[in-house]
DNA sequence: ATCACTTCTTGACCTACATCAATGCACAAT
DNA sequence: ATTGTGCATTGATGTAGGTCAAGAAGTGAT
């Protein structure tokens, strides 16, 4: 195995195992019980992204030096193997697949706690260049909204 | 590189790279261009899961021989290479981490482009262990809806 | 120049789901 | 037994974004 510092230990229901925020840089592999990944956004509201009951693994995709998004919490007693990973023996072929990871899990978090206009505005700040490029409609397509939504929302977003 | 059959094509904008439905094996890397990956839902609307401009990497995480839900195409006119994947030297760890990927992508677009309900019903399909084990508020924060939407939605579904 | 085609916009109306508030219910602690 | 606490349900009402239809403006082909 190419992770390092493994252990062993016990979780009670809703022992929080990693809050948002912290340099995570571990991995949970659940031997029993159930844990869950969740944001909380900022209306406080909670938005589940994963479960993992047993023999599932679990763990914020954020890369070493920056903070994880993710609580990280045992819905049941649990028993968890936790892993440290090692950021120096990644493959670039599997660092790129763990980005994409991380760039899904940030898609999956804001469809479900973002309205349209945080989602379009966080398109605009990642992809500048591909606005250029595609016709709105495309825009909204990967957004999830309609275009008139999206035509709508852009004379908004302009009025301030 | 541990992939085989390398080429280089081109396309034209406008063209059909792959379809959905197909039994998929191809990797496309942008040499220059833009294109896009997107599923069509059953009322025929496209919802675009991802933009490929110039040096990205774009496929269908679907499994040798399980077809993919994808349609990839050029938005411009593009210059690409296209590599066929070979699963047979794929380690487990890496498997395990597009199997991830996978699941994530069915996500995203289910969250485009499904209803409440329909995401609901897949959930239970999917997992039907979890809702056993979970209160419904949590099975609703998955889902992205409040507790209350899917209480409501359960009581529908179970009129008919 | 004009026709076809697509994109974007705007308006009127609709609907899925959210919000807020109240109630009932189970289960745990005393 | 009773009080608390969290969960599910139900009702009333609000709203973000969808749908449908009509124009306006740009673009390419003939």
């Amino acid at each position: 195995n190419r992770n390092i510092k493994l252990k062993t230990i016990n979780a009670t229901k809703g022992q929080i195992l990693q809050r948002s925020g912290e340099l995570n840089t571990k991995v949970f592999t659940v031997k029993s019980g159930l844990l869950r990944s969740y944001s909380i956004d900022n209306k406080g509201k909670e938005h589940i992204y994963m479960f993992a009951p047993e023999n599932w693994i679990i763990t914020d995709n954020c890369e070493g030096d920056i903070p994880c998004d993710l609580y990280i919490d045992a819905i049941e007693d649990s028993t968890i193997t936790v892993t440290e990973k090692d950021f120096t023996k990644l493959t670039s072929d599997r660092k790129s697949l763990i980005k994409r990871i991380n760039v899904l899990q940030k898609r999956v978090i804001m469809l479900m706690s973002s309205s349209a206009v945080e989602r379009y505005q966080h398109f605009v700040e990642t992809y500048p260049d591909i606005i250029q490029r595609v016709p709105q409609r495309m825009i909204a397509s990967y957004l999830g909204i309609t275009p008139e939504a999206l035509s709508r929302l852009r004379k908004e977003i302009s009025k301030n």
